[in-house]
DNA sequence: TCATTGACTAAATGCCGTTCAGTTCTTGTA
DNA sequence: TACAAGAACTGAACGGCATTTAGTCAATGA
């Protein structure tokens, strides 16, 4: 009964959805999420802004599904970097999924801004199950980076953390993917997520860009201690 | 010559003008950044849109004052929190000001916005003076936070920086303030708002929403093991 | 074959920033 | 004190925007 094949209608309706959102990302990476307007797309499409409607409730609807595919692209990419070889080195790994992290940054900036800022105004960040899953792939990388080192001697004045501490859907989701990691490994994993976070976050906003010529620079220093918090380190792994 | 009492117009121009804040500034925590719109501060003030122009050239132009003020307000705080007594530990100097940091985002989360993230499209950051210099300030606490600790032993693998690494006006400004500090130091200060900024950036964002109940206490833990980073670990310090 | 449904248009509503011509009133000076 | 200059402001307009609504038309499935 369940039909293989979608029917010429469905098809037709998918196409133009992904039109929408191609032209949509087009205008995004060209001038900025200001730049994405129903009546552009429109226009560019041969259509009425109002038209875009059959396919997204509102214009946030749409910029949510550009948020979701671009947060897909960016944990494709983390992704594909933390899985090297197993000959690869647990300090290499991280580093390589840092370095991905970043470049995809650099060179997606709208989109991780997207993602990370607030370009749409009076914006919150969408309850949308695609956004979630994407985040949920580039969290379970990081967690795979720290149950690579794992155990790490936790700092002496650190408080013990519970499974308690972390929300219930989140929490049952790391548990099912990594069943052996304790609760505060999962801390770890998110306190890489800001450690990773915060220079690249200043890089692409362009608050480090009349201090520093080479921000890259900064970037391996501060992931190199990294690896050393991730019980990783480069000089003893290699 | 030089006329101390401003004049009466002049006077009233300034009242004028930072009427014309406040109120942005009061929409801009209501309703966030896209809520601050010329007409609707002009409707609030019994005045016509175009009014405001006599004050700022373009709305872009008000925002950047907004940015300056709250950046200011942002430096304030952190210098508040970073001047302790000098019976003040140096890791609790630490901790104090990354706390600040923090609540300071916690409790004007649409100003951190407007500074850090992009709430106003296709805006790339202002070569404002007044921003240049709240800037300034703010990095200058992180700088003295590393002067105490100085020097910190370098992780083996890094790179040796030098002064050419930074920017000329950035470098000319900290080496004015801070004569003693070579440029590692000045790595190290950038690096520490990196990553007291990463954590922030993600929480405001709502991105650790899902995944913490406290996020208070993940960066607890973090910026505990920044005050290694820093050379002034508490449990030696104290 | 035909009623239904989905895609789409056209027009309108009410926002917005910005411009411009014209008005009013304060100001410093002749 | 009279007056020219200029600042502050109004009102109308332009072109843009998201969104809503009523109506058209063709593909669809029974």
């Amino acid at each position: 009964m369940g039909r293989t094949t979608p029917r010429r209608r469905d098809r037709i309706r998918a196409e133009t959805s992904s039109e929408i959102k191609t032209i949509a990302l087009k205008h995004l990476t060209a001038g900025g999420a200001e730049a994405v307007s129903l009546r552009a797309i429109a226009r560019e499409m041969g259509m009425t802004a109002s038209a875009i409607y059959s396919y997204f409730d509102t214009r946030d609807d749409l910029i949510t599904a550009l948020i979701a595919d671009s947060y897909a692209s960016l944990a494709g990419v983390m992704e594909a970097a933390g899985a090297g070889g197993s000959d690869t080195g647990a300090a290499d790994r991280i580093l390589a999924v840092a370095t991905a992290y970043r470049q995809w940054a650099i060179s997606h900036p709208e989109e991780f801004r997207l993602i990370y800022g607030d370009p749409v105004a009076g914006y919150q960040a969408p309850e949308d199950d695609a956004v979630r899953e994407a985040e949920d792939r580039a969290c379970a990388v990081l967690l795979r980076l720290v149950e690579t080192g794992w155990p790490v001697p936790e700092h002496p004045a650190a408080e013990p953390y519970e499974w308690a501490d972390f929300g219930d859907g989140y929490t049952r989701r790391v548990r099912e993917l990594f069943p052996d990691l304790p609760p505060a490994a999962v801390a770890l994993a998110l306190r890489t997520w800001g450690r990773m976070h915060g220079q690249v976050a200043l890089e692409i906003y362009g608050h480090l860009r009349a201090q520093l010529v080479d921000p890259a620079k900064l970037f391996r220093a501060e992931m190199l201690d990294l690896t050393r918090m991730l019980g990783a380190d480069p000089t003893t792994s290699r």
